[in-house]
DNA sequence: GACATATGTAACCTTTCGGTTACTATATTG
DNA sequence: CAATATAGTAACCGAAAGGTTACATATGTC
């Protein structure tokens, strides 16, 4: 279970390394698009987004439902939090903490 | 410089996604190391280790300093910043926000 | 200067990744 | 039931990733 959960967590980094799962991601926070609606986005086929989007909803970043001959994709966040308690481990080390994240958010955060 | 910027985050995302990477970094966190003594961590051959260095140099992920014949390799998290300032985009979804943090820092100030 | 130590580099191989086109499957609608 | 719209799947392809072995390149030491 340890080790289900780890690799599960490997895999939450392998997808949000490539850069056109981010934008989808950016996409879905703005709320729910169906898979057309996605692919309209991007340069690329549809297809290939539809390769994506399976990586995602694998890795439960992504949960869908049918809507008639749609089907709705939905963001969720949750298994981000792997990747957020992984980086903890390193706040302490990227020098000054918590009144430059301050001044980081204000500067340069959006 | 946006546009670079950009990029460099791009390749912060790419340097976090392999394991082993991730596990060299590890490393770090606990004390400089030279090269040997990294790959003696690991199954895998020295070189294979090495390239995982030079890639994680490009992205400033390790800063290096020569010693005699050995390379000592530091950690250097501060790029890290750009894969937490993404994740906060997505801390609302999940509920525990950086929102929160970010309010408690403007609140309490130090 | 010869030699040992520590590390980078080159050439090569296999697997994975991201993309494309062509086809299939399912559901709605006339 | 035929037609249409939406999306998944299959087969294939080129490029990139990660690994290996063999060799090159400093640096310190005798």
């Amino acid at each position: 279970m340890v080790t289900h959960k780890r690799a599960q967590s490997a895999a939450v980094f392998r997808a949000i390394a490539d850069p056109t799962r981010r934008e989808i991601l950016g996409l879905l926070r703005r709320g729910p698009h169906t898979v057309g609606a996605i692919a309209a986005n991007f340069r690329t086929s549809r297809p290939a987004i539809s390769k994506h989007l399976r990586l995602l909803r694998s890795v439960g970043l992504v949960a869908t439902t049918q809507d008639g001959t749609a089907r709705v994709c939905e963001l969720n966040a949750r298994p981000l939090r792997a990747v957020r308690e992984w980086l903890g481990d390193y706040e302490a080390f990227w020098g000054e903490s918590l009144r430059s994240l301050k001044r980081y958010v204000e500067e340069d955060g959006r």
